[in-house]
DNA sequence: ATGATGACAAGTT
DNA sequence: TAACTTGCCATCA
């Protein structure tokens, strides 16, 4: 509607990569590059991470979003420093089964959920 | 308005 | 082999 509004796609994007990582199985993890592929923009796996820091201030609670099964394509957990405590990412990551060591997840090639593949 | 930064990734040197 | 450079798009200073 009226003239010049409409919210570029920033609001859109950050709904599809939220509704993606909901899709992430317990116990299973995926990569903010993989997410960016599935939605079209492999190459803005960046704004991918910038739509996981909103997420947490996004209607979480109606939709919580398991930021915490993505990672980054090596499965470190880079964006443990955005919880809430830098240790709420491994701490959620054990309590669904997945190994983390290290900051990084244990076995990620077999843990690691494509939406692309399994979905 | 411009510049720098960022929960990344892939390609090049 | 590792390190550097570019792409992407939005937010912050």
């Amino acid at each position: 509607m009226s003239t010049a509004t409409a919210r570029p796609g920033s609001q859109d994007f950050e709904r599809d990569v939220h509704s993606v990582a909901r899709l992430i199985p317990s116990g299973r993890v995926t990569s903010y590059g993989a997410i960016a592929k599935y939605l079209g923009a492999a190459k803005s796996s960046r704004m991918v991470g910038w739509a996981m820091s909103r997420a947490f201030s996004s209607c979480a609670e109606e939709s919580p979003v398991p930021a915490h099964r993505v990672v980054n394509r090596l499965g470190m957990l880079s964006g443990r420093m955005h919880f809430p405590t830098p240790t709420a990412m491994e701490e959620q990551l054990m309590a669904e089964g997945t190994e983390v060591l290290n900051g990084q997840v244990v076995d990620f090639d077999v843990r690691f959920w494509d939406p692309s593949t399994d979905l």
